[in-house]
DNA sequence: ATTTTGTACTAACGCCTGTTAGTGATAATC
DNA sequence: GATTATCACTAACAGGCGTTAGTACAAAAT
């Protein structure tokens, strides 16, 4: 009963509707996202998400953690790899970073932008788990310092200016396009990584 | 009739929800924020607001046009200034970005995050006002590189990266404030000119 | 002293929200 | 072929939304 067959309808139905949420709550933002919104993208009525779906908070949830471990799994291998020292870990990050923003922009928009509206227990959770990641990024950059290969500065602030940096991918994405996405990427790294004075 | 200190009265009770307003938009987000909800901020009914505003919608249309108008009147000075070359420039206009980030983040936040529920006519003018500042900057740096003061690199992409580098300030404001604000600002403008590697 | 003006209130409006209940049809399982 | 599970539908719910109308009372202007 309810085979594998079933069920793996089912997930690419569910995957289809939480890649159109994403899709809405991107651009309307989560509270200005109606079921019937979303319902009329996948091309049914607004009752009959929930034959798919627990809640529209749910919705949420699954996006946010979702790209959330992107980010961690990534991260844990740039640490694991020995082959890099500190300065080469942070530009892999940076660049994994610029990718994912490039590559899956409407999840990390709901995560950065839409987060605030997670109900309480997860809520915090995100919150805790980007905190974490701050500080292994932070972890990084120390070592960097110690080690002679990034320029004497504040890692927390170093942090916070490179996470929010690639943010400005969201205007080229919905702007310019007369420049590819490896472009981008190059031209943003060697900027943060090189500065602006010659 | 009604003279002025009728008049003051009533601008800085208006003055006093607006800043309500701005305040409860960047933490609740413009469609999530009730009107309700301000109303008991301020210590009134909802149904007295407006008595001083004329509805929810314009209350976010002069706190995104207000903030708005702070850069463009800046930039305008900065462009004028012929004691700057290009590259102390865009560091004065970086600088400036910074400081009112740190100053007024309410306002700027929910120009940044909350612009888009501006109704139509509105929001396709901030859009194209921000576009046009974005061109101003451009032009600084285009001219920044032919006079040699500043790294060869894509203008488009410098200035995308650098107002949205400032979003951090976001977080620093949330969380840890054991770095001044003025030092925040110096370690901020100095990791984008300077970059970081050694 | 009377009129005007400003501002707060209560009550209510029509509309939109996320979600549930119940129904029937289609497709898979025994 | 009978049964069961999946899934989209209609109808409806309780509650929240921004906003308006009408009222009352105090302060200011005449």
């Amino acid at each position: 009963m309810m085979a594998r067959s079933t069920a793996r309808k089912e997930g690419s139905r569910k995957d289809h509707i939480s890649a159109a949420a994403a899709k809405l709550f991107r651009q309307k933002g989560f509270p200005a996202t109606g079921m019937r919104d979303l319902a009329g993208d996948v091309g049914m009525e607004a009752a009959s998400l929930y034959n798919h779906i627990r809640s529209k908070a749910e919705l949420l949830q699954e996006i946010c953690f979702r790209i959330a471990s992107t980010f961690t799994t990534h991260l844990k291998e740039v640490e694991a790899d020995k082959t890099m020292n500190s300065f080469e870990k942070l530009e892999a990050v940076v660049r994994f970073h610029v990718r994912i923003w490039i590559e899956r922009i409407d999840e990390v928009l709901v995560a950065t932008n839409e987060s605030k509206y997670l109900e309480e227990p997860s809520h915090e959770s995100f919150l805790h788990e980007r905190r974490i990641y701050v500080r292994r990024l932070e972890h990084i950059i120390e070592e960097g310092i110690r080690e002679g290969q990034i320029r004497h500065t504040e890692p927390y602030v170093v942090v916070l200016t490179l996470m929010s940096a690639v943010r400005g991918i969201e205007f080229w994405h919905r702007t310019r396009k007369n420049l590819t996405a490896s472009e981008l990427e190059d031209h943003m790294v060697s900027m943060l990584v090189d500065g602006l004075k010659k």
